[in-house]
RNA sequence: GCCCAGAUGGUGGAAUUGGUAGACACGAGGGACUUAAAAUCCCUUGACCAUAACGGUCGUACGGGUUCGAGUCCCGUUCCGGGCACCA
């Protein structure tokens, strides 16, 4: 009896050994290179893993078992984000409580991932619920509230430092993140009480209460940060999102603005994820000017970019939510502002976004412009965004499409600035040309500076340094990357630990550590924005006793109220990595020498979609325990792989109008038909199961099919792989059928890791079937081993290595599928070869091992080896086995190939190009030819120009 | 509008980075084995023309260019995907 492949037999008995060996334990050994993989953990939803899921998992897990092969102490850990939205979201729709819903959805994620054979370190699991992990989270967020970002050495600093700063020279020389720029003296700073003292320093703390326009979302019932919102709704679950003042705890990530830009260039991400976040951090150098406003001694101060376009300001424009319209709005236009602000009030974030009409309103002031004296209109107009740059511009028609458009609809002038500038028809808003119309020198009272004759660029620089030299601003960076929005009025989240002592927020002591969230009955959000965790009765903190206490003793001394909002999503996964190098610590996040011994991570693999969110906040949070001292690496994450998405290949049926009969897709033009679903597990190559078809759902029952050449064929399309379109694929069900083993090299072979693909089960086969051919190399015709210990042919040595060096290389790229070709070839040659050489096989049950551990841990053993492949040395490749005795290349004349001939493997260009001349074949050519120039390029071709 | 990435058979995708386009796999067609099915194996499979056999022409979204030679490099166009977007 031949031996046949067992995959089942073999898979079930791999995972038992492995567990009992413990054969994926990492521990820390400084006689070893580390080698640091992460995944992108899971957030534990309740519909389970479909194919799509596994794919950077499996990606990352052959590059870790590659790089332990190739000697690494390789750490590749797996754990649960599961804190946040969409595990709530899950447990509300379930109607169960969050507690209960993530444990077995966590179960459910472990049981389908052991199936598929990765080499986690389970022991290092972390979950971002588990009091022992959010412990840290609380922890982190203590420290940025007891520290304050210095701009000048673009580092954060305890908050004790500024304050002493304040208690001696109050703001006098602080250059440092703040939301709004404040300034007082030590003496103001002294005089004041403890609560306006908290409140100020809430202005410079990394964590801080801020009083911000917030993303609130009713139906979600909590506040979001700018990345949850897409298109003025929220991306989990589409609902519409307000705007909102409201005090929140926010991260001023804003701070690490420039540090996060920095930063992209130390590391190896794709262009276009860099790229992205480059455009959400939105850096831009300008120049802040200041305006006089006529008849008063008030100013205010003006971004803009375009420094160079100073004499083409026409009006100044203010964003409705700016304090400044309450200040300059005259008597006589107050109450067509006020009707103009109800406006605005009344438009949501959406329509704003969507709808750019042209609106505004006079306010009735003046802005003198410090260049020319001029006295220019202060308008009001909602394309003035409050939130950026300092909420007033000033307007230069001819030079932005905006301002232009304003101007056409309002009838005020435009002034071009650049030389053969149209701006009849639109503006003129390149940054290029040669600027015009600014007055000769000394022409104006007011300014000694001409830009005539220069580019724009150079103007822009003239004017800056004219600017600052006269005082009327100065040159400023500003950035589009917003703090974060922290805290939400959700249950399902780490609690603050935070308490507040008279009204003034106070942290719990750091030993006192994790604050446990409450277990509460009612758990749901509220439209209004209660928070939840009020429903918790035991929840007030002792302040002399260090503990939660009832919330009815409130009253008592020493008895405050505990802080009731929650942390967001991205707070747990934002160090978590940090975490898996020491999990089980008690005393610290991480030790530092974990810390140093694992550094940073050097693969991650996750989705490009948390560019704007995930990404950014773990390098914030990374770059802040930095600068602690807490993480000896200032960027997290090396190097990035981002896997594309798997998508679905639905199927459809086509059933005739107002019949139960469906037709076959060839067939459907003769009929009036609709197309639809069909679960794509009951069809095989588009050809549908009718049986299958007719139990699937008791109204097809009855169902009657126009066949062609007696099948039924589905027509298909790609699409998001759900389960509303009945083309989710569950990878228990592939295991089952195939194997692991296939499934991991079908995921690989779909194509490159980082592109996205459908899934077509139909491929499958191939893959299995290779894995087969694979195993018969081992067995003769009585399934005994058929391994021989004789000198290896050349040719099977040829093989060999040519696949050694193929999937060397490969691998290092990510071209997995390209690897598993070549192994699919090796396989057909060595078959061909009859090749049963020991030291052969054994070279490429370690080479297969990464992308099918189980079936080379099987051959592995059979070969007799006691030690685990996985720790089985990675070939390495000898070229002398590639080298061709001879080189057989192909002769073109005129780029046209008319022969081949064999050369030997050292021939020269020139004998090449010799020997092509001197063949019959060639002299024919050549008769009548004139040869006009030769090329020869080794190992490819003889071209031969010629000419009548 | 700006920025990034891409377009190759019926399908997923290869192509030594400028050197015989379509590796490998699926699907399809034909054949072998079998009572039959499954499994396995062999042949064909970019398009068109042609043949007993040979052979030829076209072909990597489209239009140009550089080169002895272009899927690959340059310029322009179209289409698809992603990011940013009244950000001054």
């Amino acid at each position: 009896m031949a031996r046949e492949y067992n995959f089942r037999e073999i898979e079930q008995k791999w995972h038992r050994l492995w567990v009992e060996k413990q054969t994926y334990k990492v521990t820390e050994d400084a006689g070893r290179r580390k080698f640091y993989v992460l995944n992108m953990f899971p957030y534990p939803s309740g519909a389970g893993l479909h194919v799509g899921h596994p794919l950077g998992y499996i990606a990352s897990d052959i590059y870790a078992r590659f790089k332990r092969q190739q000697g690494y102490n390789v750490l590749n850990p797996m754990g649960y984000d599961s804190y946040g939205l969409p595990a709530e979201q899950y447990a509300i729709q379930t109607g169960q409580h969050p507690e209960k819903t993530t444990f077995q959805n966590i179960d459910r994620y472990r049981e389908q991932l052991d199936k598929i054979g990765f080499s986690f370190d389970w022991n290092r699991e972390v979950r971002t619920c588990d009091p022992g992990y959010y412990h840290w989270t609380q922890w982190a967020f203590q420290k940025m509230f007891g520290s304050y970002f210095c701009l000048k050495c673009q580092q954060a600093k305890p908050i004790e430092q500024l304050i002493q700063h304040f208690e001696q020279q109050g703001t006098e020389g602080i250059t440092v993140a703040q939301t709004e720029e404040l300034a007082f003296t030590a003496e103001e700073w002294r005089a004041w009480d403890e609560k306006r003292k908290s409140d100020v320093l809430m202005n410079y703390r990394l964590a801080f209460l801020g009083e911000t326009m917030v993303n609130w979302c009713p139906k979600l019932g909590t506040v979001l940060a700018n990345d949850e919102v897409v298109e003025g709704v929220s991306v989990r679950g589409g609902y519409p999102v307000e705007q909102k003042k409201m005090r929140q705890w926010c991260l001023r990530v804003s701070a690490y603005a420039q540090r996060l830009l920095d930063g992209l260039e130390t590391i190896q991400w794709s262009e276009s994820i860099k790229e992205t976040q480059r455009n959400w951090i939105g850096r831009s150098e300008g120049t802040e000017v200041k305006f006089r406003i006529a008849s008063s001694d008030e100013t205010f101060t003006i971004f803009t970019t375009r420094a160079d376009t100073m004499f083409g300001v026409t009006f100044m424009v203010l964003a409705p939510e700016s304090e400044l319209v309450q200040q300059v709005t005259t008597p006589e236009q107050r109450q067509q502002v006020e009707d103009y602000l109800r406006y605005v009030k009344g438009r949501t974030e959406r329509e704003r976004q969507i709808d750019h009409r042209v609106t505004g309103v006079f306010t009735g002031a003046y802005a003198i412009n410090p260049f020319t004296g001029e006295k220019n209109p202060i308008w009001v107009s909602e394309y003035v965004l409050s939130g950026y740059g300092t909420g007033a511009i000033m307007a230069v028609p001819a030079h932005d499409s905006r301002d232009y458009a304003f101007a056409r609809h309002f009838g005020l002038p435009i002034v071009p600035l650049i030389e053969g500038a149209d701006v009849s028809e639109e503006s003129y808003d390149a940054k290029e040309g040669i600027v015009c119309n600014s007055p000769a020198a000394g022409k104006t009272p007011y300014c000694s500076l001409t830009l005539n004759g220069l580019t724009v660029k150079e103007a822009i620089a003239a004017t800056k340094k004219y600017v600052e030299e006269n005082g009327l601003g100065r040159v400023k960076v500003n950035y589009r990357l917003r703090d974060a929005i922290f805290s939400r009025q959700r249950y399902w989240g780490e609690p603050f630990p935070v308490y507040y002592k008279n009204g003034i927020p106070t942290l719990i002591p750091e030993s006192c550590l994790p604050l446990c969230l409450p277990h509460v009955e009612s758990f749901l959000p509220t439209e209004t924005g209660e928070p939840p965790l009020g429903n918790a009765q035991i929840w007030a903190w002792d302040e002399q006793k260090k503990q939660v206490v009832d919330k009815q003793l409130i009253d008592e001394e020493n008895i405050f109220p505990l802080d009731l909002y929650t942390m967001p999503g991205f707070a747990g996964s934002s160090a978590y990595y940090l975490r898996y190098m020491d999990p089980h610590n008690e005393t610290a996040l991480v030790s530092a020498e974990a810390d140093k011994y694992w550094q940073s991570v050097d693969l991650y693999v996750g989705g490009s979609e948390h560019a704007t969110g995930h990404l950014i906040y773990s390098r914030f949070w990374n770059k802040f325990l930095f600068d602690l001292g807490i993480s000896c690496r200032e960027e997290p994450f090396q190097k990035l792989v981002n896997q594309g998405m798997i998508q679905g290949r639905s199927n459809f049926v086509y059933r005739i109008k107002d019949t139960n009969t469906f037709v076959s897709l060839g067939l459907k033009e003769n009929y009036e038909t609709t197309p639809i679903h069909v679960d794509v597990n009951i069809v095989k190559n588009d050809v549908l199961d009718l049986e299958s078809f007719k139990s699937w759902r008791p109204e097809y029952n009855t169902a009657e099919f126009i066949l062609e050449d007696g099948k039924y064929i589905c027509g298909w399309a790609i699409e998001k792989m759900s389960k509303s379109m009945f083309n989710v694929v569950n990878p228990d069900m592939i295991v089952e059928r195939y194997g692991a083993d296939t499934l991991r090299l079908y995921e690989m072979f779909l194509g490159p890791v980082e592109q996205s693909k459908p899934w077509d089960t139909n491929g499958i086969d191939g893959c299995h079937r290779f894995l087969k051919k694979f195993w018969q190399l081992f067995w003769d015709k009585d399934g005994q081993l058929q391994l021989t210990d004789d000198e290896p042919s050349a040719e099977s040595m040829k093989t060999l290595h040519r696949l050694i060096k193929k999937v060397t290389a490969d691998i290092e790229t990510f071209n997995y599928n390209t690897s598993i070709s070549a192994f699919m070839v090796a396989t057909n040659e060595w078959t061909a070869q009859h090749c049963t050489n020991r030291q052969v096989l054994s070279q490429a049950v370690a080479l297969i091992s990464p992308f099918a551990p189980h079936i080379a841990e099987e051959l592995w053993e059979a070969l007799g080896h006691d030690t685990s492949v996985c720790d089985a040395e990675w070939p390495s490749y000898d070229e002398k086995y590639l080298v061709e005795s001879s080189v057989r290349l192909g002769v073109q004349f005129n780029g046209k190939v008319k022969f081949s001939m064999d050369f030997p493997a050292d021939a020269t260009p020139e004998q090449m190009v010799a020997q092509v001349l001197a063949a019959d074949e060639a002299q024919r050519f050549l008769q009548e030819m004139q040869v006009v120039k030769t090329i020869a390029v080794p190992k490819r071709i003889v071209n031969i120009v010629v000419r009548p």
